[in-house]
DNA sequence: GGCAGAATTGACCATTTGGTCAAAAGCAGG
DNA sequence: CCTGCTTTTGACCAAATGGTCAATTCTGCC
């Protein structure tokens, strides 16, 4: 496990504890409000801690915020990372676009607060998406490409199909109320996973 | 035209004018830094106005974000209005994404403040969304799986089918500098139009 | 039990910011 | 040019908010 909000990073027990707690509680309130529109005591207060003890954890509200957001990328990526180049190609992808819309269940808050970064032009994350982000899709769209020029999928843009799972995906996280308003009580995620899957399998089955 | 940005209502010329400066300079700052994240300042600054003169023709910053949502929904309904139920299925299903791209592609600040808007729960906009939006959403609804059954288009749920319309498209405007960071200098929307033709296409059209 | 360092907090401060107001400046019609 | 109005603004205010700090409490260790 190397994910920085499990690594305790040589942290005393207590102080692995209450950062936890902090970030824990930052998550709930930036990803509904954003990083202007929360406040340090609504974040103190979702924690159970006073506010300059929050502050002795961390060095300011945007320092919670950055910490959120890098411990955030790893399992982001991951669904990604688990691809493998030498399985049934069709197989992978569906399994990708699952992985993506689980997460995005059981994750909604992590997905909108990273949406609400990127819409906002990604000041934090310029550099990872330019770099990190972008190497990764680059390697993932060689791969599409190789499986789309031995016929084994149906001819596609590799990093448009990619930028569509992502799309699609994470769309139900995002738009949660707007999907729900729409829906009425009828879950989403059943609905999706069953679209998705039919839709992916259409477009990239080979004739 | 009945949009209210544009509908002078009674309202003196030079009313009319300031109003439309301040709801355009609203827009790029809402859009940029969301409700919170903007201020009066930058608002009044970017219109070329004092600020007490903007709070001079809008009630508070609240009311400009209201005015300038209200404005919205009409032109982002109307791609989905303007199908046909009696046209080629496909084709208007088609031409729907491409109307909806267009509108990605023109006016992305007006996608981003909507999507700012929804991922935060849309405090303002929930009646709309479970009225007016709804509402819609059912017509076409039943207009697609009317198709579907005549086997004119593949089976498919309407609903998600709609969804999916939404996610893809409005995830070029709203995720604008993480497609760019991945394309580099390429431009997203000519391969965006490609790759979304062909996937609904092949989506669609029944076997 | 006592002590050193870690953890916690109430009180406080400076800045930002949404909003007010009374006075000044424009402006159209007579 | 005067008059009544619309428009504009500088000065100001109160509340919210990020952050500080000295003082207090707690904890682990001998």
């Amino acid at each position: 496990m190397t994910r920085k909000e499990a690594d305790t990073g040589g942290r005393s027990r207590i102080q692995t504890e209450k950062r936890g707690l902090i970030l824990d509680a930052a998550l709930e309130v930036f990803s509904q409000y954003g990083l202007k529109g929360a406040t340090l005591d609504m974040i103190a207060a979702a924690a159970g801690l006073s506010k300059p003890n929050v502050l002795y954890y961390f060095a300011g509200k945007e320092a919670i915020y950055t910490a959120l957001l890098e411990g955030l990328l790893e399992v982001w990526l991951d669904p990604m990372r688990q691809i493998d180049p030498t399985g049934d190609p069709v197989g992978e992808i569906l399994a990708y676009v699952r992985r993506k819309l689980d997460l995005s269940r059981d994750y909604p808050r992590e997905s909108r607060l990273f949406a609400n970064e990127v819409i906002q032009g990604a000041p934090l994350m310029l550099e990872t998406l330019e770099g990190e982000l972008r190497a990764l899709v680059d390697d993932l769209a060689a791969v599409i490409r190789g499986w789309s020029e031995a016929g084994r999928i149906a001819p596609v843009d590799p990093r448009h199909l990619i930028f569509s799972v992502w799309a699609l995906t994470q769309h139900y996280a995002d738009f949660d109320v707007q999907v729900r308003a729409v829906l009425g009580s009828e879950d989403p995620y059943a609905g999706a996973a069953r679209h998705l899957d039919e839709m992916f399998r259409r477009m990239l089955e080979p004739r």
